[in-house]
DNA sequence: ACATACCTGACTAAAATGGTCAAGTTTAGA
DNA sequence: TCTAAACTTGACCATTTTAGTCAGGTATGT
């Protein structure tokens, strides 16, 4: 079970973004530089996070991106749906009465897994952009 | 993020052993009929719960496997770790100092995504083989 | 002896990942 | 008005991982 490049490099993103639009539109650019990201990788990401309202974009010279939302209404789960990084455990599909191997019964384990992708989800569900930002320190303790 | 079947297949292995176990050992032919997992990825599967002592092997005719332990002290940290499917959330290496793109320091994000990991590995640590014998009605609530 | 079942290692097709590349359009500022 | 910065779109691709298969063993109860 891994976290995918994409996810990870969406919130690095976001947080960075987060720390600087006060003041102006922020470059993919100054993004792909200050976080080590590949800027046409950043581009397919942003497109993504655009469409799902979390930020919006400012075009021509000087533009750039600004979040589309307080940082304390964006969380994680918001994040990850908008590029995709979903949370699979189980094999089958959730709808259907069947299980997994074709089965017409759901299988030993799926209660588990069931259990398990609730137990992240939570995760991400509580934590904020906000939250990340005063993080340096408080994880530090 | 999602489980791969390498893993979800070795936890519903072991629940079916688990339950016949008492009696005689059991075949991989059986537990494949079973849980409808190919006979041939099951012997890669056991052959590393084998050499991680969850389970023993009985050759020759009628032989079949059985657990090495007591249900209640098998936890899913302990399959999981067997077969190698492991919860990596990070990008970096957590034993540097350095961070993930080879920065000198761990990202922005480095704190959150270690979080995320202690979060999932706590839900594997405090469940075991046991749990999940029991399972079945108690989580129909 | 022979069928059953464990054991081992090599091999591979398909999917996912983590990008790159090319060709735009828009707009601020000189 | 010209130009460079920056967003936009979509195709493309190499590598790695996954989820197995296949082919040959070896051990042992009956
Ligand atoms: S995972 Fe849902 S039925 Fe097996
Ligand atoms: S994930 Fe550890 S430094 Fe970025």
């Amino acid at each position: 079970m891994k976290l995918t490049s994409k996810g990870r490099y969406a919130v690095m993103a976001l947080v960075d973004l987060a720390r600087f639009d006060n003041i102006n539109p922020v470059s993919l650019r100054d993004i792909s530089l200050r976080q080590g990201i590949s800027l046409d990788y950043l581009e397919q990401i942003f497109s993504k996070l655009k469409k799902n309202e979390i930020v919006k974009s400012i075009r021509g010279t000087q533009g750039g991106y600004v979040l589309n939302k307080n940082p304390n209404d964006i969380k994680l789960t918001n994040i990850f749906h908008a590029v995709d990084e979903k949370v699979k455990t189980v094999q089958c599909k959730k709808e259907s009465k069947k299980g997994c191997n074709g089965k017409a019964t759901k299988c030993i384990t799926h209660n588990l897994w069931d259990e398990l992708e609730v137990h992240i989800n939570t995760f991400f569900e509580n934590k904020s952009l906000k939250d990340l930002l005063n993080n340096n320190k408080e994880t530090r303790v």
